[in-house]
DNA sequence: TGGAAAATGTAGCCTGCGCTACAAATTCTG
DNA sequence: CAGAATTTGTAGCGCAGGCTACATTTTCCA
Protein backbone atom coordinates (compact mmCIF):
# COMPACT_ATOMS: atom_id res chain seq x y z
CA UNK A 1 0.00 0.00 0.00
CA UNK A 2 1.32 3.22 -0.95
CA UNK A 3 1.90 6.15 1.93
CA UNK A 4 -1.03 7.22 3.66
CA UNK A 5 -0.43 10.99 2.82
CA UNK A 6 -0.14 9.90 -1.25
CA UNK A 7 -3.03 7.67 -1.07
CA UNK A 8 -5.44 9.87 0.75
CA UNK A 9 -4.15 13.09 -1.97
CA UNK A 10 -5.28 10.28 -5.14
CA UNK A 11 -8.71 9.86 -3.69
CA UNK A 12 -8.99 13.91 -3.29
CA UNK A 13 -7.90 14.71 -6.31
CA UNK A 14 -10.25 11.93 -8.24
CA UNK A 15 -12.88 13.55 -5.84
CA UNK A 16 -11.97 16.77 -7.25
CA UNK A 17 -11.68 15.80 -11.02
CA UNK A 18 -15.18 14.29 -10.61
CA UNK A 19 -16.56 17.26 -9.10
CA UNK A 20 -15.73 19.32 -12.63
CA UNK A 21 -16.81 16.42 -14.92
CA UNK A 22 -20.06 17.44 -15.25
CA UNK A 23 -19.01 21.56 -16.11
CA UNK A 24 -16.89 20.17 -18.57
CA UNK A 25 -19.21 17.91 -20.06
CA UNK A 26 -21.96 20.41 -20.68
CA UNK A 27 -18.66 23.31 -21.77
CA UNK A 28 -17.74 20.96 -24.72
CA UNK A 29 -21.18 19.61 -25.31
CA UNK A 30 -22.77 23.16 -25.68
CA UNK A 31 -19.46 24.46 -27.86
CA UNK A 32 -20.30 21.86 -30.19
CA UNK A 33 -23.99 22.16 -30.50
CA UNK A 34 -23.23 25.88 -31.18
CA UNK A 35 -20.59 25.01 -33.79
CA UNK A 36 -22.63 22.02 -35.72
CA UNK A 37 -26.37 23.90 -35.48
CA UNK A 38 -25.43 27.62 -34.67
CA UNK A 39 -27.33 27.42 -31.29
CA UNK A 40 -27.77 24.66 -28.33
CA UNK A 41 -31.07 24.21 -26.97
CA UNK A 42 -31.88 22.54 -23.62
CA UNK A 43 -33.84 19.97 -25.43
CA UNK A 44 -30.33 18.60 -27.54
CA UNK A 45 -28.45 19.28 -24.31
CA UNK A 46 -30.77 16.90 -22.69
CA UNK A 47 -31.47 14.42 -25.48
CA UNK A 48 -27.36 13.89 -26.20
CA UNK A 49 -26.38 13.96 -22.47
CA UNK A 50 -29.14 11.31 -21.65
CA UNK A 51 -31.02 13.00 -19.05
CA UNK A 52 -34.34 14.73 -18.52
CA UNK A 53 -34.86 18.06 -19.49
CA UNK A 54 -35.07 19.34 -15.95
CA UNK A 55 -31.56 17.81 -15.01
CA UNK A 56 -30.06 19.84 -17.68
CA UNK A 57 -31.75 22.89 -16.71
CA UNK A 58 -30.16 22.38 -13.20
CA UNK A 59 -26.55 22.28 -14.75
CA UNK A 60 -26.93 24.47 -16.93
CA UNK A 61 -28.31 27.18 -14.15
CA UNK A 62 -24.88 25.95 -12.18
CA UNK A 63 -23.08 27.13 -15.41
CA UNK A 64 -24.00 30.18 -15.01
CA UNK A 65 -23.25 30.76 -11.73
CA UNK A 66 -19.99 29.39 -12.45
CA UNK A 67 -19.29 31.99 -14.73
CA UNK A 68 -19.54 29.76 -17.95
CA UNK A 69 -22.02 30.22 -19.05
CA UNK A 70 -25.28 32.57 -20.02
CA UNK A 71 -28.82 32.12 -21.41
CA UNK A 72 -32.06 34.00 -21.44
CA UNK A 73 -35.30 32.62 -20.18
CA UNK A 74 -36.72 30.26 -23.33
CA UNK A 75 -33.58 31.35 -25.23
CA UNK A 76 -30.44 28.99 -26.30
CA UNK A 77 -27.34 28.49 -24.01
CA UNK A 78 -24.47 30.33 -24.57
CA UNK A 79 -20.80 29.73 -23.27
CA UNK A 80 -18.86 33.05 -21.61
CA UNK A 81 -14.98 33.43 -22.60
CA UNK A 82 -14.02 31.09 -19.67
CA UNK A 83 -16.31 28.73 -20.87
CA UNK A 84 -15.46 28.31 -23.96
CA UNK A 85 -11.68 28.11 -23.49
CA UNK A 86 -12.93 25.08 -21.13
CA UNK A 87 -14.53 23.56 -23.72
CA UNK A 88 -11.42 23.97 -25.72
CA UNK A 89 -9.41 22.74 -23.19
CA UNK A 90 -11.58 19.69 -22.75
CA UNK A 91 -11.83 18.28 -26.38
CA UNK A 92 -8.09 18.21 -26.88
CA UNK A 93 -8.17 16.40 -24.11
CA UNK A 94 -10.72 14.34 -25.02
CA UNK A 95 -9.32 13.48 -28.47
CA UNK A 96 -6.46 12.44 -26.57
CA UNK A 97 -7.87 10.22 -24.55
CA UNK A 98 -8.97 8.35 -27.55
CA UNK A 99 -6.28 8.76 -29.89
CA UNK A 100 -4.41 6.93 -26.77
CA UNK A 101 -7.00 4.14 -26.15
CA UNK A 102 -6.87 3.49 -30.31
CA UNK A 103 -3.21 3.78 -30.10
CA UNK A 104 -3.02 0.91 -27.47
CA UNK A 105 -5.86 -1.62 -29.33
CA UNK A 106 -8.83 -0.11 -27.87
CA UNK A 107 -11.35 -0.37 -30.26
CA UNK A 108 -13.04 3.19 -31.73
CA UNK A 109 -16.14 2.99 -30.62
CA UNK A 110 -15.26 1.27 -27.19
CA UNK A 111 -12.67 4.71 -27.19
CA UNK A 112 -15.28 7.17 -27.65
CA UNK A 113 -17.31 5.59 -24.26
CA UNK A 114 -14.18 4.96 -21.72
CA UNK A 115 -12.85 8.40 -22.96
CA UNK A 116 -16.09 9.99 -21.69
CA UNK A 117 -15.38 8.85 -18.27
CA UNK A 118 -11.25 8.70 -17.90
CA UNK A 119 -10.68 11.95 -19.55
CA UNK A 120 -12.09 14.24 -16.39
CA UNK A 121 -9.19 12.42 -14.67
CA UNK A 122 -6.16 12.51 -16.93
CA UNK A 123 -3.53 15.01 -15.00
CA UNK A 124 -1.48 17.34 -17.44
CA UNK A 125 1.41 15.25 -16.93
CA UNK A 126 -0.61 12.07 -18.09
CA UNK A 127 -1.36 14.25 -21.18
CA UNK A 128 1.88 15.40 -21.77
CA UNK A 129 3.03 11.50 -21.95
CA UNK A 130 -0.04 10.85 -24.19
CA UNK A 131 0.72 13.48 -26.95
CA UNK A 132 4.49 12.65 -26.84
CA UNK A 133 3.75 8.93 -26.74
CA UNK A 134 1.38 9.26 -29.95
CA UNK A 135 4.23 11.59 -31.23
CA UNK A 136 6.58 8.71 -31.58
CA UNK A 137 3.79 6.29 -32.63
CA UNK A 138 3.44 8.52 -35.42
CA UNK A 139 7.07 9.39 -36.10
CA UNK A 140 7.88 5.27 -36.35
CA UNK A 141 5.31 4.05 -38.75
CA UNK B 1 -19.97 15.05 -33.01
CA UNK B 2 -21.61 11.27 -32.26
CA UNK B 3 -24.65 10.20 -32.92
CA UNK B 4 -27.10 10.99 -30.45
CA UNK B 5 -27.57 7.17 -28.98
CA UNK B 6 -24.12 6.49 -28.75
CA UNK B 7 -22.90 9.49 -27.31
CA UNK B 8 -26.03 9.77 -24.63
CA UNK B 9 -24.71 6.13 -23.61
CA UNK B 10 -20.92 7.25 -23.24
CA UNK B 11 -22.69 9.16 -20.54
CA UNK B 12 -24.37 7.05 -19.04
CA UNK B 13 -21.89 4.55 -18.91
CA UNK B 14 -19.81 6.98 -17.50
CA UNK B 15 -22.39 8.01 -14.61
CA UNK B 16 -22.74 4.29 -13.66
CA UNK B 17 -18.93 3.47 -13.27
CA UNK B 18 -18.94 6.74 -10.72
CA UNK B 19 -21.68 5.04 -9.06
CA UNK B 20 -19.89 2.15 -8.41
CA UNK B 21 -16.55 3.88 -7.75
CA UNK B 22 -17.41 4.42 -3.80
CA UNK B 23 -18.02 0.77 -3.37
CA UNK B 24 -14.59 -0.24 -5.15
CA UNK B 25 -12.41 2.11 -3.86
CA UNK B 26 -13.53 0.73 -0.29
CA UNK B 27 -13.64 -2.38 -1.05
CA UNK B 28 -10.18 -2.33 -2.03
CA UNK B 29 -9.28 -0.27 0.16
CA UNK B 30 -10.73 -2.75 2.99
CA UNK B 31 -8.86 -5.42 1.60
CA UNK B 32 -5.31 -4.03 1.23
CA UNK B 33 -6.03 -3.01 5.09
CA UNK B 34 -7.11 -6.42 6.24
CA UNK B 35 -4.01 -7.83 4.62
CA UNK B 36 -1.67 -5.52 6.29
CA UNK B 37 -2.52 -5.16 9.43
CA UNK B 38 -5.16 -7.97 9.99
CA UNK B 39 -8.20 -5.73 10.40
CA UNK B 40 -9.80 -2.58 8.53
CA UNK B 41 -10.20 -0.04 11.64
CA UNK B 42 -12.70 2.76 10.36
CA UNK B 43 -10.19 5.36 11.47
CA UNK B 44 -7.94 3.62 9.14
CA UNK B 45 -10.38 4.04 6.19
CA UNK B 46 -11.15 7.12 6.89
CA UNK B 47 -7.25 8.37 7.42
CA UNK B 48 -6.14 6.99 4.05
CA UNK B 49 -9.54 8.08 2.31
CA UNK B 50 -8.94 11.22 3.18
CA UNK B 51 -12.06 11.87 4.32
CA UNK B 52 -14.32 12.26 8.16
CA UNK B 53 -14.71 9.08 9.66
CA UNK B 54 -18.50 10.16 9.91
CA UNK B 55 -18.19 9.92 6.11
CA UNK B 56 -16.25 6.32 5.79
CA UNK B 57 -19.26 5.29 8.29
CA UNK B 58 -21.57 6.33 6.30
CA UNK B 59 -20.33 4.11 3.19
CA UNK B 60 -19.17 1.45 4.92
CA UNK B 61 -22.77 1.29 5.56
CA UNK B 62 -23.70 1.81 2.30
CA UNK B 63 -21.45 -1.17 1.33
CA UNK B 64 -22.94 -3.40 4.01
CA UNK B 65 -26.36 -2.40 2.34
CA UNK B 66 -25.18 -3.94 -0.98
CA UNK B 67 -23.68 -6.57 0.61
CA UNK B 68 -20.36 -6.16 0.46
CA UNK B 69 -19.55 -5.90 3.71
CA UNK B 70 -20.30 -6.97 7.20
CA UNK B 71 -19.39 -5.03 10.57
CA UNK B 72 -19.99 -5.23 14.35
CA UNK B 73 -20.67 -2.17 16.48
CA UNK B 74 -17.21 -0.97 17.49
CA UNK B 75 -15.52 -3.62 15.88
CA UNK B 76 -13.36 -3.84 12.36
CA UNK B 77 -15.15 -3.78 9.07
CA UNK B 78 -14.56 -7.31 6.73
CA UNK B 79 -15.92 -7.82 3.57
CA UNK B 80 -18.40 -10.81 2.56
CA UNK B 81 -17.39 -13.40 -0.65
CA UNK B 82 -18.88 -11.05 -2.88
CA UNK B 83 -16.84 -7.83 -1.59
CA UNK B 84 -13.57 -9.70 -1.87
CA UNK B 85 -14.19 -10.81 -5.26
CA UNK B 86 -14.76 -6.92 -6.08
CA UNK B 87 -11.96 -6.10 -4.54
CA UNK B 88 -9.41 -8.10 -6.18
CA UNK B 89 -11.36 -7.54 -9.67
CA UNK B 90 -10.25 -3.66 -9.09
CA UNK B 91 -6.97 -4.29 -7.51
CA UNK B 92 -5.95 -6.46 -10.98
CA UNK B 93 -7.82 -3.36 -12.93
CA UNK B 94 -5.34 -0.99 -10.80
CA UNK B 95 -2.66 -2.26 -11.42
CA UNK B 96 -3.27 -2.98 -15.24
CA UNK B 97 -4.07 0.74 -15.67
CA UNK B 98 -1.29 2.15 -13.69
CA UNK B 99 0.78 -0.22 -15.73
CA UNK B 100 -0.77 1.41 -18.71
CA UNK B 101 0.14 4.79 -17.76
CA UNK B 102 3.65 3.88 -17.21
CA UNK B 103 4.22 2.26 -19.92
CA UNK B 104 3.40 5.33 -22.46
CA UNK B 105 5.48 7.82 -20.16
CA UNK B 106 3.63 8.73 -17.29
CA UNK B 107 5.76 9.08 -14.18
CA UNK B 108 5.32 6.61 -11.86
CA UNK B 109 3.84 9.04 -9.00
CA UNK B 110 1.44 10.39 -11.08
CA UNK B 111 0.14 7.19 -12.92
CA UNK B 112 -0.62 6.05 -9.18
CA UNK B 113 -2.61 9.32 -8.77
CA UNK B 114 -4.39 9.37 -11.93
CA UNK B 115 -5.35 5.24 -12.16
CA UNK B 116 -7.39 6.06 -8.83
CA UNK B 117 -9.64 7.97 -11.08
CA UNK B 118 -9.58 6.63 -14.39
CA UNK B 119 -9.75 2.84 -13.37
CA UNK B 120 -13.33 3.19 -12.85
CA UNK B 121 -14.18 3.89 -15.93
CA UNK B 122 -11.93 1.34 -18.17
CA UNK B 123 -14.18 -1.08 -20.12
CA UNK B 124 -13.17 -4.70 -20.07
CA UNK B 125 -12.58 -4.07 -23.94
CA UNK B 126 -10.19 -1.49 -22.68
CA UNK B 127 -8.84 -3.97 -20.02
CA UNK B 128 -8.45 -6.37 -22.32
CA UNK B 129 -6.42 -4.34 -24.55
CA UNK B 130 -4.16 -3.01 -22.21
CA UNK B 131 -2.71 -6.06 -21.05
CA UNK B 132 -2.64 -7.18 -24.70
CA UNK B 133 -0.35 -3.95 -25.50
CA UNK B 134 1.90 -4.72 -22.07
CA UNK B 135 2.30 -8.46 -22.67
CA UNK B 136 3.78 -7.59 -26.58
CA UNK B 137 5.36 -4.45 -25.17
CA UNK B 138 7.16 -7.16 -22.41
CA UNK B 139 7.81 -10.01 -25.13
CA UNK B 140 9.63 -6.92 -27.47
CA UNK B 141 12.05 -5.62 -24.90
C1' DT C 1 -54.55 33.06 -36.62
C1' DG C 2 -55.81 29.86 -33.23
C1' DG C 3 -54.93 25.64 -31.25
C1' DA C 4 -51.80 21.64 -30.88
C1' DA C 5 -47.07 20.40 -30.23
C1' DA C 6 -42.71 21.33 -28.59
C1' DA C 7 -39.65 23.58 -25.63
C1' DT C 8 -38.61 25.60 -21.37
C1' DG C 9 -39.30 26.49 -16.59
C1' DT C 10 -40.66 25.32 -11.58
C1' DA C 11 -41.50 22.43 -7.55
C1' DG C 12 -40.48 18.80 -4.87
C1' DC C 13 -38.51 14.38 -4.03
C1' DC C 14 -34.48 10.94 -3.60
C1' DT C 15 -29.68 9.30 -3.19
C1' DG C 16 -24.74 9.80 -2.56
C1' DC C 17 -21.23 11.65 -0.21
C1' DG C 18 -18.94 15.48 1.82
C1' DC C 19 -18.82 18.11 6.53
C1' DT C 20 -19.11 19.53 11.92
C1' DA C 21 -20.70 18.77 16.45
C1' DC C 22 -21.81 15.99 19.99
C1' DA C 23 -22.41 11.22 22.37
C1' DA C 24 -20.97 6.75 23.70
C1' DA C 25 -17.87 2.93 23.86
C1' DT C 26 -13.39 1.04 23.96
C1' DT C 27 -8.56 1.04 24.75
C1' DC C 28 -4.53 2.61 26.64
C1' DT C 29 -1.73 4.13 30.41
C1' DG C 30 0.04 6.17 34.74
C1' DC D 1 -8.23 0.50 37.81
C1' DA D 2 -9.62 5.19 37.02
C1' DG D 3 -9.35 8.74 33.96
C1' DA D 4 -7.59 10.34 29.53
C1' DA D 5 -7.21 9.44 24.78
C1' DT D 6 -8.85 7.16 20.96
C1' DT D 7 -12.25 5.16 18.30
C1' DT D 8 -16.76 4.52 16.81
C1' DG D 9 -21.44 5.98 16.41
C1' DT D 10 -25.40 9.48 15.64
C1' DA D 11 -27.66 13.72 14.18
C1' DG D 12 -28.23 17.11 11.12
C1' DC D 13 -26.72 20.09 7.43
C1' DG D 14 -25.25 21.25 2.41
C1' DC D 15 -24.52 20.45 -2.47
C1' DA D 16 -24.73 17.91 -6.83
C1' DG D 17 -27.31 15.71 -9.93
C1' DG D 18 -30.71 12.30 -10.94
C1' DC D 19 -36.09 11.93 -11.42
C1' DT D 20 -41.51 12.92 -12.22
C1' DA D 21 -45.31 16.00 -12.44
C1' DC D 22 -47.21 20.12 -13.58
C1' DA D 23 -47.10 25.08 -15.49
C1' DT D 24 -45.88 28.29 -18.85
C1' DT D 25 -44.08 30.02 -23.10
C1' DT D 26 -42.85 29.61 -27.79
C1' DT D 27 -43.22 27.70 -32.19
C1' DC D 28 -45.35 25.55 -35.87
C1' DC D 29 -48.88 24.62 -39.17
C1' DA D 30 -53.71 23.57 -40.88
Amino acid sequence: MPPVAVQARGFAQARVAQAQATLEDYAELISDLIASDGEARLTDIARRLGVSHATAIKSVARLKREGLATSKPYRGVFLTETGQALAERVRARHRLVVGLLVAVGVPEAQAELDAEGMEHHASKAALTAFAEFLERRRSQS
